[in-house]
RNA sequence: GGGGGUGUAGCUCAAUUGGUUAGAGCGCCGGCCUGUCACGCCGGAGGUUGCGGGUUCAAGUCCCGUCACCCUCGCCA
């Protein structure tokens, strides 16, 4: 086999005439029987490979061996095609190699997919076949383009001062948040590690450590359910810093976001992709502010999609509380929560079927039913509108802003998770049949001023909203409730802090210093300021219930590290793999990974979770149990 | 864990109310063709209808179970 002298894919009219060597693999064959072509096919590209019997009758004859995806060399005289044989399909339309000798290196068995770019197939095959799937141009691109979204990233948060540190991957088990994998170990029987659901203490620890300013493009894993946007292990880009205010990170990180969405548009081998970051307008720091009431208020989620920006929700507590439907009436007096969508002109555009689709979808979030209302020239039309009389209708048109051929949704419930669920998703419901949902158009924006602790009513239990490293607004405050509940004697630190006085409605107040990037409706960085001293940080232990025996156990290497003079300190984690879906404007998440899992976590192509020999298990001190029956 | 969808040739899909030998396009194999580029033309091979059970004279089609994949709710500090 002779040298490679250059890439299929780069050859052009300023190459005519010399002699090249190029390698790859047969993407078809044309035989046209005194002359025959073959597309030899590369990372670069594909070339035409042309033969012919005025030529060398014998090499043509040869070209019967070469089939689909063979790999061969080929040696011979780069020409330029006549002006009718050009094609525009390809770079290298204007060219040709004339073959004066070729080799087939390997051969190749009919593969299961096309290697084609547009192919169509179940996801499966692709995940099965995945080295042939990945042989696509499209698929190639993705690993182009998200390795040059980590170089971008890279390059920007070394130019600032960034320390690329590694972190084990055989962490502990932490019983709060997700569900681990664990990883049994041989040397220390009946022991376990556990993968990392994120590197967030070692980041603290480095900061600790005086590293001042640390990153890593970091492996997480998680062993929820999948979903299209959800992998059991994930990439993201990790960064803390030391000393900073919110603003510093905030800053830093549009930094990298700016140098991402450039990295791509300036590259060259991605301009013949259709993919949103290359035609979607400028993404220009400062990136706009938005508190989560706001965000919530506005469109029951803390990640809203704003391309849809002024299709905002309408709260009802007011007018339902003096209304004589009792359904809505009942709800605001029981400190429900009623909200409404506006969806502009389109009381024509639902059947009564699909309104009952829409119901049952918000049946299916817990909801007890979803009303729907036509505005009219006169007043509402519809489903409830015979329950409500005419003055409160004008209310309710008022409240609303709406006009004449507009429909209303709306959704009432005691438990306003349900509402925020079923209104959010009414909501992209509607944007997108608005046609305000173009995977090419970037509406981003970061949500600030998160709550402290979210208050789960059944075991009047609180926990931290983002993580309980995150340091609270009022950090005085929180010290404050803490020692009321280190003093009172019922279980739970809620049932103390009510017996000593506290309002819950008070302790939900209460904010923290986290900051969440948000890039149409989805979450593309999260972050915050964390707690750098053991007080603050035993107290917010203190109020989500974690005793000091057991913050000593599972935290314990923290608190001493806190002890020993922690700098202030915070930083961001952006997840690549979600980043990279909506820069290339793909749906799920196996598409912008190389060997991804099914929606079950398995690996489809080397067959992965499998069993393993008893022997193994027996030296692990791990014994298989019948899965118990139903 | 709950709900929904899909499963027929290598791939994408057909197959009437349950009824003859389960078809088509692409791909694959063979032949022909001197400028193709989604080449064309002629011919051919290729099926445990995901798997297991049931109903029936008869099941790709109906019923039960099971497996895989996809979506979704829960879950994802």
């Amino acid at each position: 086999m002779k040298n490679r002298t250059h890439r299929c894919g780069d050859l052009r009219t300023e190459h005519v005439g010399e002699t090249v060597t190029v390698c790859g693999w047969v993407d078809t064959k044309r035989d046209r029987g005194g002359v025959a072509f073959i597309l030899l096919r590369d990372v670069a590209g594909k070339v035409q490979l042309t033969f012919s019997e005025e030529t060398d009758s014998a090499l043509l004859a040869q070209t019967k061996e070469a089939r689909g995806e063979f790999v061969l060399s080929a040696t011979g005289k780069v020409r330029a095609r006549e002006e009718e044989n050009r094609t525009q399909t390809m770079a290298t339309g204007d060219i040709e190699i004339v073959v004066e000798k070729f080799e087939i290196l390997n051969t190749a068995v009919t593969p299961a997919i096309e290697v084609r770019d547009d192919l169509k197939c179940d996801p499966e095959l692709r995940l099965k076949h995945r080295f042939i799937d990945l042989r696509r141009r499209p698929m190639q691109a993705m690993l182009q383009a998200r390795a040059k979204l980590v170089s971008s990233a890279r390059a920007t948060l070394e130019a600032e001062g960034f320390l690329d540190v590694e972190t084990p991957v055989l962490y502990k088990r932490t019983p709060e948040g997700a569900r681990d994998f664990i990883v049994p170990s041989r040397a220390h029987r009946g022991q376990f590690y556990a993968l990392p659901q994120s590197p967030q203490l070692f980041k603290q620890l480095c900061m600790i450590s005086g590293l001042d300013r640390y990153f890593q493009i970091a492996r997480c894993f998680r062993d929820e359910d999948k979903r299209a946007d959800r992998q059991p292990e994930f990439t993201q880009i990790d960064i803390e810093m030391s000393f900073p205010t919110m603003d510093d990170v905030i800053e830093l990180f549009e930094k990298v976001v700016a140098a991402i969405f450039d990295g791509i548009r300036r590259d060259e081998r991605f301009k013949d992709q259709s993919w949103p970051v290359l035609s979607a307008g400028d993404v220009k720091p400062p990136f706009e502010r938005m508190t989560y009431e706001q965000a919530m208020r506005d469109y029951s989620i803390d990640r809203p999609d704003l391309r849809s920006r002024d299709l905002k929700l309408t709260e009802l507590n007011e007018w339902s509380a003096g209304c004589s439907f009792n359904a809505f009436k009942g709800v605001a007096e029981k400190k429900g929560l009623i909200k409404g969508l506006r969806c502009p002109g389109m009381a024509g555009e639902f059947s009564t079927g699909q309104l009952k689709n829409l119901e049952r979808d918000a049946k299916g979030m817990g909801a007890t039913g979803l009303a729907n209302l036509k505005v009219t020239e006169t007043g509402l039309d519809g489903g409830i509108a015979k329950f409500i009389p005419e003055p409160e209708q004008k209310a309710m048109i008022e409240a609303f802003g709406a006009k004449p051929g507009d429909l209303l949704l709306i959704c009432a419930h005691e438990k306003h998770k349900v509402v925020h669920a079923v209104m959010h998703n009414m909501r992209l419901l509607i944007a997108d049949k608005l046609g305000l949902s173009d995977p090419h158009k970037f509406a981003i924006c970061w949500v600030v001023d998160f709550p402290l602790f979210e208050y789960r009513e059944e075991d009047e239990k609180l926990f931290a909203s983002h993580h309980p490293f995150t340091l609270p607004q009022d950090v005085q405050r929180v010290h404050e409730l803490a020692e009321i509940s280190r003093a009172g004697k019922e279980p739970h630190p809620v049932a103390r802090m009510l017996r000593g006085g506290v309002e819950i409605e008070e302790v939900i107040a209460l904010r923290n210093n986290q900051y969440d990037l948000v890039c149409n409706g989805i979450e593309i960085a999260g972050g915050s300021i964390r707690m750098h001293r053991t007080d603050y940080q035993a107290d917010v232990f203190e109020l989500i219930g974690i005793s000091k025996e057991e913050a000593e156990k599972k935290f314990g290497f923290l608190m001493s590290a806190l002890a020993h003079g922690a700098p202030p300190h915070g930083g961001i984690a952006s997840g690549v793999d979600r980043l990279l879906m909506l820069l290339l404007g793909l749906d799920n998440i196996a598409d912008v990974i190389a060997f991804p899992k099914s929606a079950t976590g398995r690996d489809l192509m080397i067959d992965t979770p499998n069993d393993v020999e008893p022997a193994l298990l027996e030296e692990l001190g791990v014994r298989m149990v019948a899965k118990p029956e139903k």
